[in-house]
RNA sequence: GCUGGUGUAGCUCAGCUGGUAGAGCAGCUGAUUUGUAAUCAGCAGGUCGGGGGUUCGAAUCCGUCCACCAGCUCCA
C-alpha cells in the first residue's frame, strides 16, 4: 500500500516536470497546458502546442526533464483564493476553465516547481524534485486527444511516459510491452491461417479454413453448455424493413450504427437495414405463440452474424470489427425470475471462461443521456441489478459506469483479465422494461390476466470473434488441445509410409480428431517444420517402425518426443483432452 | 470522425539528395528419399495502395481518396 502511494505521488510529480519542460522548450505563451494524471504505467500530460510532436523531439524532452529534476529544486504547496488562482492561470484557458468548474468553498491548493512553472494541483506531491532523481521514465507516445474527452472540443497532444521507480522495473515493463506486441493476435490470425482482412471489406474478417475449426470448436463447447442450462437457438433473416427497427428504437436511436439499404418507395416502405443487433428476431419468435407463466423463462439464443457500421479510425483487428457474431441470447421472463436467471448467467460464465484460465468481474453501467422510455422503469431496472450485484459481491465490490449503459436498458458488463494482466470488455448482461413495452409483449398469468414480461439481454463471450482475439493474445496462438484448429499434424517419413498413415488418419477422423496430413515426397523435417509453425498441439511422424508395430512417435508441442506410442493409447490421449477441454497437453504416458 | 504515422513480390524488408525496382523466406520445376524446426539447383513472381498533379523523367516531390497502425471519441 505505501508503495502503491509513492507510485502515485511520483508519477504525478513527474507528468508536473514533464509539464516544466514542454513550457521551457516553448516558451509558456506558446503552451497551454491541460491535465496530467498517473496511470498503470506511468503518466500523461495533455498539452496544445504550437506544433505537432514527433519521435525526434523525445530525446530532446527527457533531457530537458532530466536537467530540470537535477537542478534539485523545492516543491511549494499553496491555498489560494479563488480570484487569486484565476488571477496566477489568467493565461491559462484550461486550467482557468478548471477553477471555475471547482465548487464553491472548494480549497484551491497550487504548486510551484522552483520559481518559474506553477500548477494547479489537489496534490499530494514530493517535497524536491531531487526525490525523482531515481526514477526511470521513458517518452511512450505521441497522441491527439480531445479536452475532457469530448470530442467537440479542443483536440489535445497527450504525451504518454513509462515511470517507474527503477531502472529494471522499467525494463521489466518494456519487456512485458514487447511480448504483448508479440501476442498480436493481428500478427498471429494471419501468420497461422486462422483469418484475415482484405480491404473492400473493412472491419469484416475472413474466417479461414483452419480458424474456422477454432470458431466451430469454441461455438460447439458454448452450445453444450447452453443446451444443458435450457437454452434454445434459431438463426433468423439478416435484413429487415425499416418498419421493425423504427419499433425497437434502433432507428432513432442506432441508425449511425447500422448499414442501410435504400429502396424504391418515397416513404422508405421497402427500405432495408442490415441487423446490428439480434433481439427483435428473438422478440418475432417469441410473439409467435401466445406464452403461459409456466413457459417461463424463455431462453431464445442466436449467433446470427450482425453488422455495425464503425467510424473509420475504430477498428482495430478482431477486438473491434464491423461484422460478427455474439454469442447472443433474449430471454423472456418475471421480475421475480431476475435474479435467480442472472445467478445463472454468472453460472454459465464461470464455466466458460474458467475453462480458459480466465478470470472476470463485473461493472454495472446506468442510464444513457439518449435513454430510451420512462424514467422510473430505469430506477427499477438499475435498482434490481444494482440489488443482484450486492448480493453475489458485496456492496461497493464493482464498478459502476455511470451514463454507460444501452438505450435501452442498465446492463452489467463481465471485465476480463487475460494471462498478461491486460482488461478487456467481453460479455455483457442487459436487462430491458423498454422493448417489451415497443412490441407490446405479454404472458398470461397464473390469474388468467395478461401481463408483460421482462427481457434480459446477455451475451457471453461478448462477441466470438473478440473473444478469438483474446485467446490468439492470452495463448500466444499455441491453445488448448480441444480447441487447437488442427490438433494433430500427421507426417508420414517417404512416401512408402502414407498407407499406414491413411490408417491412423481413419482411426483419428472416426474419433473426431482434427488433423491434418502431408502425403508429399518433401522430406520429413520440411513437413515437421510446417506443423510446428502452426503451433499444431501434437506432431505425430510414422515411419516403418510406427507402421510395423501399430504405434505413432508423438512430437509435442515444446519439442518433447514419445516414441513408438500405440494408436490406441495415442487416441485415448486426444479423446481424453478433448471431452475435459483441459487447458493442459498431455507430455507423458499414464 | 479527430491527431500523428505507415503502405515496395504471398511474408519480412533494401532502394541515399527524382533517372521506369532488389534480397531472404514462401511458391513452382527438377534432382535428392532423408527418423523429429530450413537438402541442392533452376524458374517464376511487383500497374511500388488507387486515381491526379509538378517534371524531359516520379517508388522517391505535392495535394486527394482508400486501407492499416498508435491513441482520442465510441463500442461486443
Amino acid at each position: 500500500m505505501e508503495k502503491e502511494k509513492f507510485l502515485e505521488e511520483y508519477r504525478h510529480s513527474m507528468s508536473h516536470i514533464l509539464a516544466k519542460a514542454i513550457i521551457e522548450m516553448f516558451g509558456k505563451e506558446n503552451v497551454q497546458y491541460a491535465i496530467g494524471p498517473q496511470i498503470a504505467d506511468g503518466f500523461y500530460y495533455d498539452f496544445l502546442l504550437p506544433r505537432p510532436l514527433t519521435k525526434e523531439d523525445f530525446p530532446v524532452i527527457e533531457a530537458k526533464m532530466k536537467e530540470i529534476l537535477k537542478r534539485k529544486e523545492a516543491w511549494e504547496r499553496i491555498e489560494v483564493s479563488r480570484d487569486e488562482a484565476l488571477k496566477l492561470f489568467k493565461d491559462q484557458k484550461f486550467k482557468t476553465e478548471l477553477i471555475n468548474d471547482l465548487p464553491e468553498g472548494e480549497l484551491i491548493t497550487i504548486y510551484k516547481t522552483g520559481d518559474d512553472f506553477t500548477d494547479l494541483c489537489a496534490g499530494p506531491h514530493i517535497d524536491n524534485s531531487q526525490e525523482l532523481l531515481s526514477v526511470a521514465f521513458q517518452i511512450k507516445s505521441v497522441s491527439g486527444s480531445y479536452w475532457r474527452g469530448d470530442e467537440k472540443r479542443e483536440q489535445l497532444q497527450r504525451i504518454y511516459v513509462y515511470a517507474f521507480p527503477s531502472a529494471q522495473e522499467l525494463k521489466a515493463h518494456l519487456q512485458l510491452v514487447k511480448e504483448a506486441m508479440e501476442r498480436d493476435h493481428k500478427k498471429i490470425g494471419p501468420q497461422q491461417d486462422l483469418f484475415y482482412f482484405d480491404e473492400t471489406a473493412p472491419g469484416m474478417p475472413y474466417w479461414l479454413p483452419r480458424g474456422w475449426k477454432l470458431f466451430n470448436a469454441l461455438l460447439g463447447f458454448w452450445r453444450e453448455i447452453h443446451e444443458i442450462h435450457g437454452y434454445n437457438e434459431i438463426a433468423a433473416p439478416q435484413i429487415q424493413k425499416k418498419e421493425l427497427w423504427v419499433t425497437s428504437g434502433h432507428w432513432d436511436h442506432y441508425q449511425d450504427g447500422m448499414f442501410i439499404l435504400p429502396g424504391e418507395e418515397e416513404d422508405g416502405s421497402d427500405t432495408y437495414a442490415v441487423k446490428p443487433m439480434n433481439c427483435p428476431n428473438s422478440i418475432k419468435v417469441y410473439q409467435r405463440k401466445q406464452r403461459s407463466y409456466k413457459d417461463l423463462p424463455i431462453r431464445i439464443s442466436q449467433v446470427d452474424v450482425i453488422h455495425r457500421k464503425e467510424k473509420s479510425g475504430e477498428l482495430n483487428g478482431l477486438f473491434r470489427v464491423q461484422m460478427f457474431r455474439q454469442d447472443d441470447d433474449h430471454t423472456f421472463l418475471m421480475e421475480d425470475q431476475i435474479e435467480a436467471e442472472i445467478a445463472d448467467i454468472m453460472d454459465i460464465t464461470t464455466k466458460l471462461y474458467g475453462t480458459f484460465g480466465l478470470t472476470y468481474k463485473p461493472e454495472l453501467s446506468t442510464r444513457p443521456d439518449d435513454y430510451m422510455g420512462d424514467i422510473e422503469v430505469w430506477n427499477q431496472a438499475e435498482a434490481s441489478l444494482k440489488k443482484i450485484l450486492d448480493k453475489m459481491y458485496g456492496e461497493g465490490n464493482y464498478e459502476i459506469n455511470e451514463g454507460d449503459g444501452a438505450f435501452y436498458g442498465p446492463k452489467i458488463d463481465l471485465i476480463m483479465t487475460d494471462a498478461i494482466g491486460r482488461q478487456w470488455q467481453m460479455g455483457t448482461i442487459q436487462l430491458d422494461f423498454q422493448l417489451p413495452l415497443n412490441f407490446d409483449l405479454e404472458y398470461i398469468g397464473a390469474d388468467g390476466a395478461k401481463h408483460r414480461p421482462v427481457m434480459l439481454h446477455r451475451a457471453l463471450f461478448g462477441s466470438m470473434e473478440r473473444f478469438i482475439g483474446i485467446l490468439i493474445e492470452n495463448f500466444k496462438g499455441a491453445f488448448p488441445f480441444w480447441v487447437s484448429p488442427v490438433q494433430v499434424g500427421v507426417v508420414p517419413i517417404r512416401v512408402e509410409h502414407n498407407e499406414y498413415a491413411k490408417k491412423v488418419c481413419e482411426v483419428l477422423r472416426k474419433n473426431g480428431i482434427r488433423f491434418e496430413v502431408d502425403y508429399s515426397d518433401k522430406n520429413m523435417k520440411e513437413k515437421i517444420k510446417v506443423c510446428k509453425n502452426y503451433k499444431d498441439p501434437y506432431v505425430i511422424v510414422l515411419g516403418d517402425k510406427e507402421a510395423a508395430e501399430n504405434t505413432v512417435s508423438i512430437n509435442i508441442r515444446g519439442n518433447k518426443q514419445l516414441n513408438n506410442v500405440p494408436l490406441d493409447k495415442f487416441i485415448e490421449m486426444c479423446n481424453e483432452m478433448n471431452a475435459s477441454r483441459t487447458m493442459d497437453l498431455i507430455e507423458t504416458l499414464d
